[in-house]
DNA sequence: TACTTCTCGACTAAAATAGTCGGGAAGTTT
DNA sequence: AAACTTCCCGACTATTTTAGTCGAGAAGTA
């Protein structure tokens, strides 16, 4: 059980490679696909659907591809994780129990720590842009010896 | 998409209503399904389940049931989770993506990020214990007005 | 025109989760 | 002992979620 599906880890490595490329024009689904290893249909339906976030921008043919609308640093892996998340992201009666039926809702002993833990999970998500992780490959892979 | 399963919090609600019940002598697992809402058969099968993680034991007959061997002060609700995501929890690459062939494993921008997140959630789990829980509870039944 | 790339919606496949069931074993009551 | 209550066990089904695919079309470039 992942702490977030492999769709939003896909929609993160997207977005992370378009950071990358950022200033190069368009980046084609093609490549991104390849060197994330995501398959390349599904990150189709991936990046068509971020367009509604308001990050990321598309451009067709020739030339095209796709490319980020803000500056990495201003993207947070929270801004992310919320947008492919939507459609249900309802807060249920404690973020975790049964999001229709729940019979504790008002007095659960349990609430206040799901609530705890799903702050702490964004508390990081918001406070880590893309830039920070573009930050993080360099250094890894400075401090890494072979295959830099 | 729940922090944790039903499974899982089924399981905590079990031990919390045996928290509640100690001293008591067994609880009936019907007597558990019916207060804590939880599926006769499905809470059979995780109450048979918990066994093995040595928090909880069980007597047969008609004064048989269920009951804890340790104290709720002692018990935490990273015991529990932990227990019961068993088999499976044998973090991969960086407890997030595809457990056997990610192709960044060593290099991964996203490891450090995934591993921070899993550690706050579990420093929450594990400074909860389940008498926490109950005290909780009561604060929670004292300041309601109605239907205490 | 031919080619490349994104676009759209529907569709299928696989895995995880949630839940069920029948019949048996241990313990209690009468 | 018979009858009854409760947990026990393993296999089985159903439902939901996640992951991934596909064909045909529209926009842009050469």
């Amino acid at each position: 059980m992942p702490i977030t599906p492999k769709k939003n880890q896909y929609a993160l490595r997207a977005i992370f490679e378009l950071a990358k490329h950022r200033g190069q024009g368009p980046k084609k689904i093609s490549e991104i696909a390849e060197i994330q290893a995501i398959p390349l249909r599904f990150l189709e339906v991936i990046l068509s659907q971020l367009k509604g976030s308001g990050l990321v921008e598309s451009k067709r043919g020739f030339y095209g591809g796709y490319f980020l609308i803000r500056s990495p640093d201003k993207i947070s892996v929270g801004d992310v994780i919320r947008f492919m998340d939507k459609p249900d992201n309802s807060t249920p009666c404690a973020a975790c129990v049964s999001s229709t039926n729940c019979p504790f809702c008002g007095y659960c002993a349990f609430a206040p720590m799901w609530n705890q833990v799903n702050d702490a999970i964004f508390e990081i998500y918001d406070r880590t842009t893309i830039q920070d992780l573009l930050n993080d490959e360099k250094r890894i892979k400075r401090e890494l010896p072979k295959s830099g």
